[in-house]
DNA sequence: TGTCGGATCAGCT
DNA sequence: GCTGATCCGACAC
């Protein structure tokens, strides 16, 4: 599948800083070749999680299981994996190897194989829900946690970031706590969770 | 081997 | 707004 856009290469996932990544992933649009269909959407919402440091990140306190592996790898590779007994949430790990830090792609706009997405989700492809929410865009881009470790940057990927030219200005950009992490100590205030203003694909308006 | 809690969503009120 | 669905991973024993 040719790209529309450029696609994100390895060094762009190179970054030490996962909170300029989260930010600078806003707009750019995550895209997936998967049993055969095309689909692709643009990020409007994401979320950092700064491994060791980082309470609420399955890597805190370096951590390491088999299903946290992979955010030790270096950055440019899915990690998905499987929360409430129903939800996939994708996250792309950055940093050099052995940093185990990731983003969470929390919303998208969608973009292209809208049909297929809203097949996928057995809603109409005009239902505002269809890629809002981390769990929604994985049932809507074909994403399941066996996917994980997927590389973003290669070639042949079924899974990869495209840069469309789109870049929003800070004043473009809202900052919130996170969602979901009631349990993570300080790091639950931490501003680390970032959207599009104004978008209605964002899946909580709160923090701005 | 068993228990507990979780980065959620949709549908109904 | 609230609630039920539903199951895997981590850790204690």
């Amino acid at each position: 599948m040719k790209p529309k856009g450029k696609k994100l290469p390895a060094s762009y996932y190179a970054s030490h800083d996962v909170n300029f990544l989260a930010k600078d992933l806003l707009g750019k649009f995550l895209c997936t070749h998967i049993d055969g269909i095309y689909t692709c959407g643009k990020i409007v919402e994401t979320e950092a999680y700064r491994g060791p440091d980082d309470k609420a990140a399955h890597s805190y306190n370096n951590r390491r299981t088999p299903r946290t592996e992979v955010m030790y790898r270096k950055g440019g590779v899915a990690y998905i994996y499987f929360c409430y007994g129903i939800h996939h949430m994708m996250n792309v790990v950055t940093a050099p190897q052995d940093h185990p830090h990731a983003v969470l792609i929390r919303a998208l706009e969608p973009a292209e194989g809208i049909d297929a997405m809203a097949e996928r989700r057995k809603m109409e492809a005009s239902d505002i829900r269809l890629t809002k929410g981390p769990g929604a865009l994985c049932v809507a881009l074909g994403l399941t946690k066996d996917r994980t470790g997927t590389s973003l940057y290669k070639t042949s990927t079924s899974i990869w970031i495209e840069n469309r030219g789109i870049n929003y200005d800070d004043s473009e950009i809202c900052a919130g706590k996170r969602i979901g992490i009631d349990n993570a100590g300080d790091a639950v205030d931490w501003p680390w969770r970032y959207f599009v203003k104004g978008s209605k694909y964002v899946s909580a308006k709160r923090g701005c």
